[in-house]
DNA sequence: CTGTCTGCAAACTTTTTGCATATAG
DNA sequence: CTATATGCAAAAAGTTTGCAGACAG
């Protein structure tokens, strides 16, 4: 989770991704997804996508950024996690769901396949589902209450 | 869901709930609370809250309707829904999930005992489960397309 | 009475918008 | 060259806070 960035992804490689998916690649546009590209599975608000990304570009603003996070998110490059406080945009694309920790409040991804998901009522249609789990992580629920409870920042 | 108020409790009862949580029965909480009282399993977001309650007590202020909100809710009065837009006050406190339909935008409660949910991976233990479904509802589904798809504003 | 709650207004955070300029294709 | 994207700044939307006065208990 430190420093996972798997897929550093080449400039001109996003110029063509954007342009596949009939958007202009523009210095920002590859600056702030590349953002993403180089972050595996992390999760961004517009604020944090802002920062990082005004090292490479100060000249940047804040209306780009949330104009750019919000055609890449229409244009399915990025996913949007809605939530207490501010927006998260996701790298990862692919439909997933997620696990709290109530211990040690880290957040982990979980993949569909692990999921068994049904719902017993007649007429609705789902399409899409979210699943917030919550409960012990693996390493929580080893340390049996023993250890004391690790109220970890944020971290992600 | 047109008008389903199956428990307009009074105001003494009320009261009594509130003070029974260790809050002041104050005439603006009593008139915030019982709008949910009233409203079934509706939801209702903080302006919605504001307009409807300043009916009974035009002197209510937007702050207080906030306070209120989030007193009533650690107090586990009412439940908040966080998604795209305002954040969203439920009357319905026992545990459950929620189906937004993409077309009409309409968020229904899903009971646990609709869903079938279990987590294939080793190690996690799950306690509790937030699943937010997407999809079509029943009327929506219905009207087999034949009908224009209604990108109703915000309604609720 | 006393401590909590309210109303007001202002600040704050997050996101959107209007318009002139810059730039991708 | 032309349509689109950017930057700036201001506004909109949602929420929180500080403080003097009001009210529940």
């Amino acid at each position: 989770m430190s420093s996972a960035s798997p897929t550093p992804l080449s400039d001109v490689a996003l110029a063509q991704l954007l342009r596949a998916h009939g958007l202009r690649a523009t210095a920002q546009r590859r600056a702030i997804y590349g953002l993403f590209a180089g972050t595996a599975n992390g999760h961004l608000s517009a604020e944090e996508v802002f920062q990082r990304a005004r090292a490479q570009l100060p000249e940047l603003s804040r209306a780009t950024v949330y104009n750019a996070l919000g055609e890449l998110a229409e244009a399915g490059l990025l996913g949007v996690v809605e939530g207490p406080g501010p927006r998260q945009f996701d790298a990862n694309v692919s439909p997933h769901h997620h696990f709290r920790c109530r211990r040690c409040s880290a957040l982990h991804d979980i993949e569909p396949a692990r999921i068994e998901l049904r719902l017993r009522e007649p007429g609705f249609e789902v399409e899409q589902a979210h699943v917030l789990l919550e409960g012990l992580c693996p390493t929580c629920a080893g340390e049996t209450g023993s250890g004391p409870p690790r109220p970890r920042p944020v971290a992600s």
